[in-house]
DNA sequence: GGTTAGCACTCATTAGAGAGGAGTGCTAAC
DNA sequence: GTTAGCACTCCTCTCTAATGAGTGCTAACC
């Protein structure tokens, strides 16, 4: 579609755009070396470029910033990943050299990590509870009418809620249902928990157990997890030193919708595996139409387990941030890999 | 120490100052009615309050604003608790009028009520959750080497922390030691298990357990819970709208303070109980300079529990504040006492 | 035909000048 | 003790002109 000429100065003005924020004149690219034209010759370009819509002018007398669709056309056809600095390997190293003690830990470090070696915002998505199979179901009676109900689950997580006991049910009945239970359902991975609570043992339970029918709706809420457990941020105020996010009113949305874990937890899980970038309203969230957001899934043993991902302006560097995602990415497989032995 | 009159004039200033946000002139207070006297007289008892350090002039020719000693005798002194409005009456009626399911909600609905009526950043710390007392104690074992220790207490709330077993004690010693300590320790303050651990149970636990010590240390590890639990915050981003943090420099140090919860926790478990206003520099914490912090303790059986607070400019409404903070504080007694039964 | 020099034109940005106005401090009169 | 009057300060706003980066177009060049 376009000529070697067109790419190598489409390449130019986004790659000059990332680095000054400021609208890219057809001299300065001339200047650079790497494309021996006149302005007057690749003002011609950049004019047809403009004319198919990867380019745009903010005021007649200005240079160029690429549009939507050139970010796009660059992230699928022009950036070279590139190879991650010293330092970069570096801070990574020594992350990763660190004692892990929990797991949650890991990911608020990954997330960490991320936002302090992109100065931009960064979200990670950690592994689905209901990956997990049931180690232990448990409820500890507090008094006659309630108690927390535990869920332990293979990889160390462990999920609680208070739940109300229903009228009439004793103490024994209780502690039968949950011997029960948990005989049946040992190893049984959480996504199936609540299929095989109301088909198979329900009815069998109905037998031993008086009023356990409302004892396994109370359950039922405890392994109805949040999604939003999942997410970890870092960085956010990175976006206050962004140009793009001057207007008060512009960054305020942005940083309320980052404060709503539901809604960027929603965001994450709806996009697909591998290696990702969403360009400005691609996203569909008004809150960030002027962003980017590049995410990476890891996985271990072949199953898809999370998203790492940066959340910066549209006009982010992409080359360093889909390195860094990808390098990370891998290296959370062997991390996560030993963790889980 | 002042007369009257410069009271009467002091409390114009920060009230106009307060709503405008503009150094306030003597011809505006002149004008305001309560007031009658000419501005040549007011300037003259402005210059005097100056001169006494109540008052500060951002350059020749502005009107005047309150120094932080100003705000400081308007807070001793002046200020009177109005009365909450029928809104705010309103919506903190349909607050407490919700089923609450978790402990913790409680105190996140608490922290976005109050941010949603004051347009400021609300922070709220939860009960220390050393004042309960042990429920449960349990340790799941997840493979050879490790297992979940939980830790339920009276009031339903649980944690939990993966840990390492030592070095060749069987899976019938974890058992056995679990219950000694469980039989031990049930219904003993959080705050005493610690050394409860320590003295009595680990001497008579050696008798019976091979390599407990180890196993109890890493008990340890799981009652050692974080300070930065008990911080529920809600409204930060309401900071943008303050025109002092046009800035955004002073405005991304503020925000990632936000964002530093041991910090916060810090801060808030340092402040004495009952209502309490810091004024500026008196935080000591460079970030909050331009900041006052109110809060109100909260109590339940005459036993003080946490914190409600609400962070905003110096220039903040502290009458509003006052009374709602002081009302919401007295409401929760009465909430938790509902909830605790 | 592709490339380039030249030139007129556009328009955001900046600096400077001047007017306006809010507010003060001081003095003198009430 | 209070107030009117007045000179003075200094911020803020607006207007203007200059600057300069960048464009589009045309005509010449290879």
């Amino acid at each position: 579609m376009l000529t070697e000429r067109q790419r190598m100065i489409m390449t130019a003005i986004v790659d000059d755009y990332i680095r000054s924020a400021e609208p890219v004149g057809s001299r300065s690219i001339s200047k650079r070396g790497d494309i021996a034209f006149s302005p007057a010759t690749i003002r011609n370009e950049m004019s047809d470029l403009e004319e198919m819509g990867y380019l745009e002018q903010p005021h007649t007398s200005a240079g160029r910033i690429p549009s939507n669709k050139g970010y796009r056309y660059y992230v699928d056809h022009l950036v070279k990943y590139g190879t991650l600095s010293g330092h970069e390997l570096n801070v990574m190293k020594v992350f990763f050299a660190e004692k892990i003690q929990e797991m949650e830990q890991i990911f608020q470090q990954i997330a960490s990590v991320l936002s302090h070696l992109t100065n931009y915002t960064s979200i990670v998505l950690g592994p689905e509870v209901f990956s997990a199979t049931l180690k232990h179901l448990q409820i500890i009676p507090l008094d006659e009418q309630s108690g927390v109900a535990i869920i332990v689950t293979n990889t160390g997580h462990v999920e609680n809620k208070v739940i109300r006991f229903p009228e009439g049910i004793t103490a024994a009945d209780i502690e039968k249902t949950v011997h029960i239970l948990n005989a049946k359902l040992k190893n049984v991975p959480l996504l199936q928990l609540r299929a095989r609570l109301y088909n198979e043992i329900s009815e069998e339970l109905t037998r031993y157990v008086n009023g356990c029918e409302e004892l396994v709706k109370a359950l039922e809420t405890a392994i109805d997890t949040d999604e939003q457990d999942r997410i970890y941020m870092s960085g956010t105020t990175n976006m206050l030193i962004q140009p793009e996010f001057k207007d008060v009113d512009k960054l305020k949305h942005l940083l309320d919708l980052l404060g709503e874990t539901p809604t960027i937890a929603r965001l994450l899980t709806s996009i697909p595996e591998g290696i990702q970038v969403r360009i400005g309203t691609e996203n569909s969230l008004d809150a960030i139409a002027d962003c980017s957001l590049i995410t990476a899934s890891y996985s271990l043993g072949g199953q898809n387990l999370g998203t790492i991902g940066i959340l910066g302006p549209t006009r982010m560097d992409y080359a360093r941030v889909l390195s860094l995602l990808d390098h990370l990415s891998k290296d959370m497989a062997v991390l996560l890999g030993r963790w889980y032995k």
